[in-house]
RNA sequence: GGCCGGGUGGCAGAGUGGCUCAUGCGGAGGACUGCAAAUCCUUUUAUGCCGGUUCGAUUCCGGCCCCGGCCUCCA
């Protein structure tokens, strides 16, 4: 089975197909950085990371190439500065290694490339002149827009007309536009704001060209699969699409566009003023990485995702179960040297038909049931394939000691071992109570007590 | 208003023109345990509404209702 992956512009489900299955690239719209990603954010972080993964599995990881950008010039990262005073600089700095650090913990492959907005200023500016000099774009007032009925071609993607944007447009018509659909490329920018000198003044790029410009550096002007959230589809993508095209004729921008629905927080859109605004680092306080990321692909990448705190917690156990059949499995590290391809089972062809991670998932929970259940030599046989595809989605990435075990001091260890020496002589002595409240104890701490049925005590730190 | 997505059991969430409609979480009962925890066994429940096509629709078509998103801040 090929994959498949549901095309935004075609608004249908299609082969995928590389233009050049030696070199196929990915470009994915990343984050702002101006403030603490939030869990919207990951969505496209984990979606996108298993999608690479797919691909590097499919066409060999030498043969694709993934590129995720940093934007650090925005207006809404000027507006951060000059909240707090803290320089431009720090702040994307800053912010850059903060979100490094939380998709990591989302086990996130780093992408190839991470472009970063500021150092393609100069291919920037190159596409600007090209849309000047073939009439697509003009200079206003130290603006350059881009003309958008200069394109018969836009809308194609977010399959929206010229007129019914204009109509449905809530803000004000610049003054300086030709057009109301008209964009900005290129806009002025003040002493006291990022800007590079250009033949049309000091000033910074709009919004969309910097995935443009990035897009075409690091991937040619024809990129197979370009990603991001579902909101980016208009104005973003369809600008962007604008752009490329009508400063390459003759070549398509992306062959293939995949988005990502929308994530709510208990039934509501997530925003700043509603109070529901869960940042990656709150929500990794709570859970670790790994259930966040098994409970972004617990639904349909396409469909909107609920984010309840139950929802986390289901997550945790079904995680905790995985963890549990692994933990009694023996030959684990041997297992996950062994290299496994897709190979027709129902988790590859779930994982292949447009990424259908809720059933991929589901398959293999119900393996895990099997391999809980089989001898020794069948599990040699079984456990490579079972955590390949584990790899894929990017989940039971922990030694499932240090899953259930980790993050305790070694003193701390030394203690509740103590503890669970003491309760055993407790109860040896048949002295229930005793044993019972260090069993209490121990859970007001945190460390979860199972008993085996060979007389020995396993403890694990409860969620 | 325009465009897009969605409405499945107590919850999350897939698939499917008909066979007992996956998987997980939870609930119930049982086994195990001093009691728990974990595990194992058994078990419970669903396709928003109205029509149409069909021998038969949750699945296809039409209409309606509801929810969410986008319409130049947004993953």
């Amino acid at each position: 089975m090929a994959l498949t992956l549901y095309n935004t512009q075609t608004r249908k489900k299609q082969p995928f197909e590389p233009l050049d299955e030696l070199s196929v690239g990915m470009y994915v719209c990343g984050p702002t950085v101006y403030d603490l990603a939030h869990i919207g954010n990951a969505r496209p972080i984990v979606v996108f990371d298993v999608l690479y993964r797919l691909l590097r599995s499919i066409y060999g990881a030498d043969c694709v190439k993934y590129v995720r950008n940093i934007t650090d010039v925005d207006d809404k990262i000027n507006a951060a500065a000059k909240e707090s005073g803290e320089p431009i600089s720090a702040i994307t700095a800053r912010t850059t290694e903060a979100f490094h650090a939380d998709i990591a913990e989302l086990n996130a492959l780093p992408p190839d490339v991470e472009p970063r907005a500021t150092d393609h200023i100069a291919e920037m500016v190159e596409i600007i002149e090209a849309l000047i000099a073939s009439e697509h774009a003009y200079e206003k007032d130290g603006h350059v827009l881009f003309h958008v009925p200069s394109d018969p071609g836009y809308g194609k993607l977010s399959h929206r007309d010229r007129d019914e944007m204009v109509a449905g447009a809530r803000v004000e018509v610049a003054p300086y536009k030709r057009d109301p659909a008209d964009f900005v490329l290129w806009k002025p920018s003040a002493e006291d704001l990022p800007g590079w000198d250009s033949k049309w003044g000091r000033g910074r790029p709009g919004w969309h060209i910097e995935c443009s410009a990035m897009s075409r550096k690091h991937l040619g002007v024809t990129v197979d699969i370009h990603g991001g959230g579902a909101d980016l589809i208009f104005p973003h993508h369809e600008n962007e699409v604008a752009q490329s095209e009508c400063s390459c004729p003759g070549h398509d921008f992306v062959r293939h566009w995949v988005h990502n629905g929308f994530l709510s927080v208990n039934g509501e859109k997530m925003s700043k003023s509603l109070g529901n605004f869960i940042t990656i680092r709150q929500a990794l306080e709570g859970a670790p990485g790994e259930v966040l990321r098994l409970m972004m692909l617990s639904t349909h990448y396409r469909k909107p995702l609920d984010w309840t705190d139950d929802g986390v917690e289901q997550a945790r156990t079904r995680l905790d179960r995985l963890y549990r059949i692994l933990a009694k499995a023996d030959g684990l590290s041997e297992a996950r040297q062994v290299a496994k391809s897709l190979d027709g089972d129902k988790f590859s062809n779930a994982i292949l038909d447009d990424l259908n991670t809720p059933l991929a998932l589901s398959e293999l929970e119900r393996r895990a049931d099997d391999l809980s259940k089989m001898s020794a030599q069948e599990l040699q046989q079984s456990l490579p394939g079972f955590l390949a595809n584990a790899d894929l989605l990017g989940i039971l990435q922990k030694e499932p000691e240090a899953w259930f075990k980790g993050g305790e001091a070694e003193s701390d260890v030394g203690q509740i071992e103590a503890q669970i020496a003491l309760r055993l002589a407790a109860r040896k002595a048949k002295d229930f109570a005793a044993a019972d409240n260090i069993r209490d104890a121990l859970a007001e701490n945190g460390i979860i007590l199972e008993d085996r049925p060979d007389g020995s005590t396993d403890w694990r730190r409860a969620g």
